[in-house]
DNA sequence: GGCGCTTGTCATCAAATTGTAATGGTGGGT
DNA sequence: ACCCACCATTACAATTTGATGACAAGCGCC
């Protein structure tokens, strides 16, 4: 469940540094040297960022971000611009083409994880692999954990993505058709109803610490996370 | 207690990220930028090996070798000069200059390691590393022993090294393509589920000593090593 | 070359998970 | 009170996923 960064950079090494960078802190990759790898990368995988070199051979990294950013299946994913030091003028015209943010070459593994990290937060909060509290409630991505207090919750996979996405976007109410392209992910087709199911397995596996007011039903809408007790 | 390699290089971001990559590999690293403040760590440090930025402010790279190399203290230090690509004459003067070996940025950190293992192991056969303990689990990568109490454990290379791993990141689910990357190495071309397989053999070998639970299942995510009790 | 050990791959079995359909409940508007 | 849309719950079969044992190729050592 960790964040997937795709990283399209044509220096073989400096590719790799990034990646091995990435992977250290616990990211999963996709590599690709130029516009025309990413593409097909991105044709059945769906990166939650993307680090995009400037200097491309062929189609620039500007004009593959400007691409990007007119696709509905892409507009989404942040982009992040690597140039070298010292273009201000870059640093405009990358913001402009609709990139998130913009580091200058080279970078410090330190820079380039913290940038990452505040726009995942900002974007795709479940993606990040932070411990999540509500209440005495406590997930942990990290080690598949969930608990509350001491006690240990038993939960499968999919109950424990949906969880996750609840918890990491509290007090929202998504309706059936946006839970399953936020948990189960986009174009998928599955009943409506399986939601149903799930948040009943989800109820269930939480029932026994007391805590399964959280996942609340709002009629006609979908369902909600919050600890506000559901009013009326 | 890892090797030690002193990194000496002015960009503090290529400092950074080498020692970052370092210290991934478990290397612990010293910094410096430049000749000077290499000199005044070396006075009471004693690195492994030295990498050695071709440029830097005030005395050259080349120049600082040369004065490492006249010293009978720091004489058997091994020395891997950085430099920028494409200037091959760098290389001669660079080995001339008693430097023993020479990396072109920008450099994977594939070629970074491979470099400095080949150098260490021809210089200081053995680094010595840490004995790692978990409850009643003992490991020493030195000798290459695994017991429990005093029972020693049986164990094949990889299962050691797949041990060694999970002892040293306890309570984190790693996923197969995770643990082929960190345990196997990266860009290894093997059957994910080969995993599975060697995760059944250290099993295997922890059984008769009561300590098989270590390693968890996570269904859907991978394995987690952790002495909390897995609920199952 | 033969032997023993390690290692990657497969085939197979067991178990957990998941989507769907069927059925029963609930709320609230009239 | 009644109806209807909507939700909850259960049951179930298909699918996924992990465990396990067997096997053959590779390797170092006599």
């Amino acid at each position: 469940m960790a964040a997937i960064i795709l990283v399209v950079e044509d220096e073989p090494a400096v590719r790799e540094m990034i990646s091995f960078v990435l992977k250290q802190s616990d990211y999963d990759t996709l590599e690709a040297e130029d516009a025309e790898e990413a593409r097909a990368l991105l044709a059945d995988k769906t990166p939650d960022l993307v680090l995009m070199d400037w200097m491309l051979p062929g189609m620039s990294g500007v004009e593959f971000t400007r691409e990007l950013k007119q696709d509905a299946v892409t507009r989404d994913i942040p982009v992040i611009m690597l140039t070298a030091r010292g273009e201000e003028d870059d640093k405009v015209r990358g913001l402009e083409c609709g990139a998130e943010d913009y580091i200058t070459k080279p970078f410090s593994p330190r820079e380039l994880t913290a940038r990452i990290k505040v726009i995942l937060r900002r974007v795709a909060p479940h993606a990040t692999e932070e411990v999540v509290d509500v209440g005495a409630l406590q997930l942990d991505p990290t080690s598949y954990r969930v608990s509350v207090g001491k006690q240990e919750v038993e939960l499968g996979p999919t109950e424990f993505r949906l969880l996750h996405f609840f918890m990491t976007h509290m007090d929202k109410v998504y309706s059936r058709s946006r839970l399953l392209d936020r948990v189960w992910g986009a174009n998928v087709f599955i009943e409506e109803r399986t939601v149903d199911v799930h948040i009943r397995r989800l109820r269930k596996a939480l029932e026994p610490y007391g805590v399964d007011g959280l996942v609340q039903t709002v009629r006609g809408a979908g369902y909600r996370f919050s600890e506000r007790q559901a009013g009326r």
